[in-house]
DNA sequence: GACTTTCGTTTGTCAACACGAACAACGACC
DNA sequence: GGTCGTTGTTCGTGTTGACAAACGAAAGTC
């Protein structure tokens, strides 16, 4: 599949759902209303800098202007889920993983309880996590760079150096994505 | 920042993590190398069947060519961070976007009250959604498919159908990971 | 030393992208 | 009916992206 169909739909639909006309969105994005109607008949082959002045001016995400297959659904409540390592008294469940464990992104909820700090070797270079505390509060990151973070509170911070993990209250539930490199 | 000040970035950045010359490269690409001799050096302005061609000779997500040279650290506090779309009584945080107008994945949290319920049209095709209800109780979903969720309930499903999020309780925080096709 | 190979750069040419203007199609309004 | 205003389209033109070839620089090989 080309690229560029899937631009033309894509910048169809979104500009659609915006409610613009092709003169508005073309004076918007600095462009030439010309540029846009080719566009959208999926004809030419755009510059980057055509495409960033569309999603700008659209204000969505770049990644919006690509298309292509098919997802399922899952669901898991509270308690279920593949748990690993309860590790004394500390509760882990999968909640993603993209294939054999820990591919690509994995998402994980962290159950900890105070007093039972978790500790995290390096992963593999260019790992990045992001921590988001639910409830409770909870002493998150890398030793020199260690965050105290509350409900609601987020921390993206490097993997590929040693990192912590430890509740500061009764309780806390801390979601953790997890980005591998390729 | 320009976007081919990025791509210029990434683009050697990933070509020498993969051990590929210029002119190995220009061969697996099917491009001239003096054409990513130029890009390399942010002069011109590419098309997308030139960077795709890159992206596919280098194995990489099409995002991972607007990255910067990462990892570096991100600190939200709750009630902070880039909202978007406080429309009615809904709030929403973008936690995580990937690169220049987020590109792959992004991460938000919503704070929904009951009785205002929100409704999102299709994303684009191959969109997975990943809510985590964090407190309170929400009704989230496609129309067909809606999961009455508690603290701690995860649900996966399409984002490339209209869904809707609800508070069921008074108030609801969820965290929603949104997972874009390449 | 000279010869060879590979590296990345710079040059000139052709194709094509982005532009603006003119175009026809449709609806609103008086 | 007529006259706007807006829709999205199709032209012609200048600019520029992508290419191939030539280029100098650096590293082997004999």
């Amino acid at each position: 599949m080309t690229p560029i169909t899937l631009i033309a739909r894509a910048l169809k639909r979104e500009r659609t759902k915006a409610g613009l006309s092709l003169s508005a969105l073309a004076e918007r994005a600095g462009l030439a209303k010309s540029t846009l109607s080719q566009l959208e008949a999926a004809q030419g082959n755009p510059s980057i800098e055509t495409l960033w002045a569309i999603a700008n001016a659209l204000d969505v995400p770049f990644g919006f202007l690509f298309d292509t297959a098919r997802p399922e659904m899952t669901l898991v409540r509270a308690g279920e889920g593949t748990q690993i390592n309860a590790e004394g008294t500390n509760l882990s469940a999968v909640l993603l993983s993209n294939g054999p464990p820990g591919s690509r992104r994995d998402l994980y909820r962290f159950d900890l309880v105070a007093g039972a700090a978790r500790h995290a070797a390096a992963h593999p270079q260019g790992t990045i996590e992001h921590a988001l505390v639910s409830s409770g509060r909870a002493r998150i990151g890398p030793a020199d760079a260690l965050q105290d973070l509350g409900p609601g509170d987020y921390f993206r911070f490097p993997g590929d150096i040693a990192h912590s993990y430890e509740a500061i209250s009764d309780e806390a539930t801390v979601f953790l994505a997890m980005e591998f490199p390729r």
